[in-house]
DNA sequence: TATTGTTATACTCTATAACTATA
DNA sequence: TATAGTTATAGAGTATAACAATA
């Protein structure tokens, strides 16, 4: 009945996730990238896109997008290109040298995964994938203000 | 084999924990109290400790500590005391305002927990529950580095 | 006037180190 | 000298708004 954090299964989730999370991002950060740069390379692996769109894709804002670009193109990972059709868009693509350096993170990734569920066999894998997609997480509007 | 964030059981379950948290933490401020405030109220209700102990619990650094139990105290929710054995350490305790407000958030986490797994009989939550037990979280010393 | 990308600003969190009072 | 609590400072991350170029 009481909701004490060592006995939740709220907390539990969260707090699992949350060890799970850190390690995937150590992994994504395998190739000297930093997580979301990683993130970004994954993102854009199936196909070029507009700012606007990869924004939207990894649910940040445009504007935090720019600094990672910046650095992406830098060490020629991906590269921006005016949209001929529309030139205020850029659209931004992985480079060769960006989806190398991507396999080594997907690589890390794998690894990682192998390591976190090593005590799982793969029914279970199936089974657990199956219970956290019954995970009820639209967000609704839960009050969170100070009154 | 790939590690895409689509079909990786190891994002799946980053993602649902940080929803998962973040619905939480929703419930947490239900009592007009910050996260960390509920979750320093959840640590002292089982009885009273030092800061230091109480920050070790909470994994925060004890320099963290002290703005939240000056709004603890200043609400009347928690209470420090000089330790009479040992001057330097404070003893802090909840009191029974704190504890009615615990009440209050510890109901609200509940009815948050029972929308979360609303679609999971008690069976699957068992067995959900089981399976996080199993997913390897100790913190190996990955790497991390930029090189 | 609206949209795309960019820059600038501010706010929250957190990590660290210095400081005090006690031991 | 070491420890408990406190304060101060700096850094990362993020959210927001203003701006220039283009539609």
């Amino acid at each position: 009945m009481a909701a004490s954090p060592s006995d939740s299964l709220g907390f539990l989730l969260s707090f699992r996730g949350e060890l799970t999370g850190a390690r995937i991002r150590a992994a994504l950060g395998v190739a000297g990238l930093h997580p979301r740069h990683a993130m970004t390379l994954m993102q854009l692996a199936p196909g070029a896109m507009s700012q606007r769109e990869l924004a939207a894709a990894m649910e940040i804002d445009p504007s935090q997008l720019v600094a990672v670009l910046n650095e992406l193109e830098g060490e020629g990972l991906a590269e921006r290109r005016r949209d001929p059709a529309d030139r205020r868009r850029h659209i931004v693509k992985i480079t060769d040298a960006g989806a190398t350096a991507l396999e080594r993170v997907e690589a890390a990734v794998s690894e990682a995964e192998r390591e976190l569920f090593a005590d799982l066999s793969e029914a279970e894998k199936v089974l657990l994938r199956g219970l956290l997609d019954r995970v009820s997480v639209e967000k609704g509007d839960h009050d969170c203000s100070a009154g």
